[in-house]
RNA sequence: CGGGAGAUGUCAGAGUGGUCGAAUGUGCCGGAUUUGAAAUCCGGUGAGGGUUAUACCUCCGGGAGUUCGAAUCUCCCUCUCCCGGCCA
């Protein structure tokens, strides 16, 4: 959630940011009104409630001098009638508000460059020169056929479209990279957690899923529960209404967990192969820090994750997202994309975020500061991406007759 | 799923209609004592909103109700613990 109180005084700054994330002028606008609505409506009910608890402390008085109640007791009873109509006010423009700031994505970081979708995205560097074929490299899903890797057409049968399963080698290397990729975020310092998969409507809300993004995720029905989009959903919300100590930051968190989406929207894109399904493995890095760290283990995430493509030998590009291309939550986000020779081109593997207060203001995450409680940072990455990274390597690693070597990393972790 | 008990501040735990945002212990912070530490003593210490700052409002699991007034009474829900069933 955004700052309403800083909308408040420095709304033109505000709006000139809004305005790199592509957020119109007249929402903004639009909420500003509802704030200050509600700060008007919050001052008349609490000031009639003050008046009314008064009334009712020298009630208590009169009963005990045994004095004659009947005109206070008119007086609380008008009282209270009015205030059940000032309640419903204040609590319609504190819905209203909620609306619409709940719906408000984070500001960008005054360094996040200008541009409005993914072609304007900076690239920083390039990591490792793409592998020269000299017979044409194919697409991870002959590969996968060729090798009896996956099975499109029976994961369809057991769920529906865009599930998939993995057969002998192939599921073993996702068990492998798995533990490989939680093993190297463990040496970095990472602490490795295991969490619900199924996280209930207040925590999705925490990190912004919810309200707004409801479509992306699959609900269980009857229930105020929702399959974990990523992991970032459970191992930041791990401080949902917490109040931490300065000590105790920064805290460095990895966890595996598979991720289910329901992709409502990219119908017809990427609707062959592995790249996009309905349910994925992922690793992830989640940091709660102060302001003053987090820009620090930002860079260490990222160094981290292109790290970990390193000593797979995956070529690779890290990309810097524009204001248009954010995510809805993120202050700034870095991207990762890997190289897929079959398709000839970077494909993103890894998306590392700072939300800044962002989250934390919505899932409450607090330190104390000396006296005061502060607001944390937070800040999320995969590291990385299982399916997608399988897939970078049956296609970097392939061979002429379709064989797939193994990354000599991954040896130990599949038993050669 | 069936039976019983419970949900209060960091934690433990009192409070059963007004002077209770809440005793006491513990933890934490500051200070005294000490060469230093432990022990001891003194002081401070819940959260959210609001205000320049006070006032003031809200919160004792959540919601609804009774009452001039609710942590305290009534109803519903959720969760936790114990016993039993089922079960990886």
């Amino acid at each position: 959630m955004i700052d309403l109180k800083y909308l408040q005084k420095n709304f033109d700054e505000a709006s000139a940011k809004f305005i790199k994330k592509g957020v119109d002028a007249e929402t903004l606008e639009n909420l500003q009104e509802l704030f200050s609505t509600l700060k008007e409506k919050n001052a008349t009910l609490e000031e009639a409630k003050a008046e009314q608890n008064k009334m009712s402390k020298l009630f208590g008085e009169y009963m005990r001098e045994k004095k004659d109640v009947t005109e206070l007791k008119a007086q609380v009873d008008a009282k209270k009638e009015a205030i059940v109509g000032l309640q419903e006010v204040a609590r319609e423009a504190q819905e209203a508000l909620e609306k619409v700031a709940l719906a408000m994505p984070n500001l960008p970081d005054d360094a996040v460059p200008e541009g409005k979708d993914e072609d304007d995205n900076v690239e920083l560097r390039k990591v490792l020169e793409p592998r020269t074929f000299d017979f044409e490299p194919k697409e991870h899903w002959a590969l996968a056929e060729m090798n009896g890797w996956i099975e499109f057409d029976r994961g369809v049968k057991l769920a529906k479209s865009r599930f998939a399963v993995l057969r002998g080698q192939a599921a073993r290397m996702e068990r492998a990279l798995i533990n490989f990729f939680l093993d190297v975020n463990r040496e970095k310092g990472f602490e490795e957690v295991y969490v619900p998969f199924i996280n209930n409507a207040t925590m999705l809300q925490g990190t912004g899923q919810l309200p707004k993004f409801e479509d992306d995720l699959f609900k269980i029905e009857g229930e105020d529960l929702y399959l974990i989009p990523t992991a970032e959903v459970p191992l930041t919300n791990l401080y949902n209404d917490e109040i931490l100590t300065q000590k105790e930051l920064p805290i460095l968190l990895t966890g595996y967990t598979p991720c289910f989406r329901k992709e409502a929207g990219s119908a017809g894109r990427d609707t062959r192969g592995m790249i996009r399904q309905h349910q994925f493995d992922k690793v992830e890095m989640v940091a709660i820090a102060t302001p003053e760290q987090s820009e620090a283990i930002f860079k260490m995430m990222v160094e981290n994750a292109s790290d970990i493509l390193t000593r797979l030998e995956l070529p690779h590009r890290v990309v810097e997202l524009c204001g248009g291309d954010l995510g809805f939550s993120a202050a700034s986000t870095i991207d990762l994309e890997v190289w897929l020779p079959g398709q000839n081109k970077y494909r993103e593997i890894s998306s590392i975020s700072n939300t800044r207060e962002f989250q934390a203001r919505r899932a409450k995450i607090r330190y104390k500061d000396g006296k005061k409680n502060v607001l944390v940072n937070t800040l999320n990455g995969s590291a990385l991406a299982v399916g997608r990274t399988l897939v970078a390597i049956m296609e970097n690693y392939q061979n002429e007759d379709g064989t797939i070597t193994i990354p000599e990393v991954l040896k130990p972790y599949m038993g050669m």
